[in-house]
DNA sequence: ACACTGACCGAAAAACCAGTTCGGTCAGTT
DNA sequence: AACTGACCGAACTGGTTTTTCGGTCAGTGT
């Protein structure tokens, strides 16, 4: 039996060494050699080094999602898709593990993401994921389009996303204006895709409740795949 | 005294030399070649390859602005800025030379938009001429936000605009669905930017007259630095 | 029996180098 | 004075060799 501790140990070591180099330049016998652990060992606990670092990302994802769901436990308010995108565009800004990723290995990054059964999931998760999500939001009266007639709205919210994610990469100095970057996603996406008026309190309270469940099951299904 | 034709005939030549086998691959040789003109000659004209090029496509903008125009003059409702984008979007997405240096010279896309005087131009244009562009807006009621009170308005609109043009770039077969996703963005632009409501005939008029003015300025900007 | 290891393999990348191309210049021609 | 093409050095190309590295597996220790 693997002991519980060899596969965090692994995960560390590839976690630290991903930061300091980037993906390209670190190789599975350095992860090793780091973790006190043989190189064969690494193998046995992932099929492949794209595996390995994805699951890297996972425990990353894990971490972020559980923050997500505190804060929607906290104040329901976070269910409104503004707050969401606009935490998840913080989140990212300030996680050393993505912003490393992005800025040292956007070639090789793909790989990472598309690998592997747990790789993909946190993408912006699977389509049919997607579609349960806006379902929710769309029954509490969060969102001002019913999914299911425009089907264009996935593609309207992701390209809205993905702007938010392109100019962010590109200016000089990151860090300050972060907050007024996700200031405008959040105005952008609130405008776009929300109803105009404030929700109502039950109607928030009870997306939260689905959203959380949903987050959670996202959430365990991610972590399912780490040691 | 440098003969007018010459240099339009320096352009043709690079422009279809372009359309063939993009930047990289076309030597400033033959396109002196194909124009019947000595290597020296189109150093002459222009000061390096690169601005050569982006005088190749600046003259392509300015076709493209006179469309503009025209259609400006024709129906007044094309001052909305939702319409203004949509269309704006099918232009690059017909545009030969835009999809041509897209797909093959994505990497050299930069070095040709920042070069030179009249290249930079072309680019979302100088920041001045944005914020005139939604100073007009705003004053004839197309805007939603005071752009003098509201300064990360060029921000979000850019981060929009970017995000619509990057998606349209990723999937399989352009072409068909460049109507959907042309009015993907119109309907996120209207619903971020816009005032809610129809605006007045009146206005729009009015507003029509000054954005005329302000792309033929801007046109005849770019088309200065073309022979 | 089984978790674990590291020497080993082939494929891919890096390093190297000759030979060529090409952007840009300039002395010379018309 | 407009124009040209031979010329220059830097950058690229293609082919070869060397090294690195992901992945495997026979063997070790417990």
């Amino acid at each position: 039996m693997v002991e519980r501790d060899k596969g965090r140990r692994i995960l560390d070591a590839a976690e630290a060494l991903l930061l300091r180099a980037g993906y390209r330049k670190v190789a599975v016998a350095e992860v090793a050699e780091r973790a006190h652990v043989g190189k064969g060992t690494v193998y046995l606990y992932w099929p492949s080094k794209a595996e390995l670092f994805s699951a890297v990302l996972a425990r990353d994802s894990v971490r972020q999602l559980d923050e997500h769901i505190a804060a929607l436990a906290a104040d329901p308010t976070h269910s409104r898709p503004h707050l969401t995108f606009a935490s998840l565009f913080r989140q990212v800004a300030h996680s050393p593990l993505a912003t490393a990723l992005y800025t040292r290995d956007h070639d090789a990054l793909g790989e990472l993401l598309t690998t592997g059964e747990g790789g993909v999931a946190f993408l912006a998760g699977k389509t049919d994921t997607t579609a349960h999500y806006l379902d929710v939001l769309y029954r509490h009266g969060l969102l001002a389009d019913d999914p299911t007639t425009d089907p264009t709205l996935p593609y309207r919210l992701s390209s809205v996303v993905a702007g938010a994610f392109l100019l962010a990469g590109l200016p000089g100095a990151a860090g300050a204006d972060v907050e007024l970057k996700a200031d405008a996603l959040a105005t952008t996406v609130r405008r776009a895709f929300e109803p105009a008026g404030e929700p109502k309190a039950r109607a928030l309270r009870a997306a939260a409740v689905e959203l959380s469940a949903l987050y959670q099951r996202w959430r365990d299904e991610l972590a399912r795949s780490l040691p």
